[in-house]
DNA sequence: ATCCCGAGGG
DNA sequence: CCCTCTGGAT
């Protein structure tokens, strides 16, 4: 896909999802954080249930680790991987104290240094929190950078970082949840709804889904 | 059965 | 590169 292309196709998605943001929660930085770190291989719909229960217990990090894991693990346990996220929720808080003031500290670098924040969710912090221009790439993002040719990558980091490159700056901090909505509801793992895709004409996919299923 | 708005470890 | 952790959705 040319450069061109890879802006039309991303300014075509910004047109069809008029306000990017809205099925956000959070956006404190130490609420955000927590919810993000908490969020991996679950919905939404269960950390939205467990969240506001966990957050008037505890809404800082002294009072985090005040509750302790078990207290966190008792908010926490329809939520997937509850064992390890109420261990990294609670040694998360704890770094924050110790090396931060409490606070979420803003550069990337100290970001992944917490237990439990990886790139993606650096990313998604940096953005939505600190303002910053990046692309927090999951499995969504990934899967349409790779079929559509908007962004071909063998992993996360090369189709994020060629996203970045593609994106039209002023469209880049609002792409992520953009695309992140798109993979989720339109350009799906499984049955993918070409048909009704905002930017069908910047995309050849729908050809090859008829003939032979993405394996 | 298979995958997920992942991260960490081998 | 591989695997595991977990509940939920499809």
């Amino acid at each position: 896909m040319s450069a061109d292309a890879a802006a039309g196709f991303i300014r075509a998605l910004a047109q069809a999802t008029p306000d990017p943001q809205t099925e956000l929660l959070y956006t404190d930085p130490y609420s955000l954080l927590v919810a993000v770190v908490l969020s991996a291989q679950t919905t939404d719909a269960a950390v939205n249930r467990a969240t506001p229960a966990l957050f008037a217990a505890a809404p800082d990090p002294a009072a985090m680790v005040a509750l302790g894991e078990a207290g966190v693990a008792a908010h926490i346990r329809t939520i997937g991987l509850w064992q390890a996220k109420a261990r990294n929720v609670v040694a998360l808080s704890r770094l924050l104290l110790e090396r931060h003031g409490g606070a979420v500290p803003e550069t990337r670098e100290a970001l992944e240094a917490l237990p439990g924040v990886g790139r993606k969710t650096a990313n998604v912090v940096l953005n939505v929190a600190f303002g910053a221009e990046t692309m927090a790439v999951d499995t969504h993002i990934f899967r349409i950078g790779n079929r559509t040719g908007l962004a071909p990558g063998r992993t996360p980091r090369e189709v994020e970082d060629r996203l970045v490159k593609r994106c039209p700056p002023a469209l880049l901090r609002s792409a992520h949840h953009w695309l992140i909505l798109h993979g989720r509801y339109v350009c799906k793992a499984r049955l993918p709804e070409c048909w009704r895709c905002a930017a069908r004409a910047f995309c050849n996919y729908r050809d090859k889904v008829l003939v032979a299923p993405a394996r």
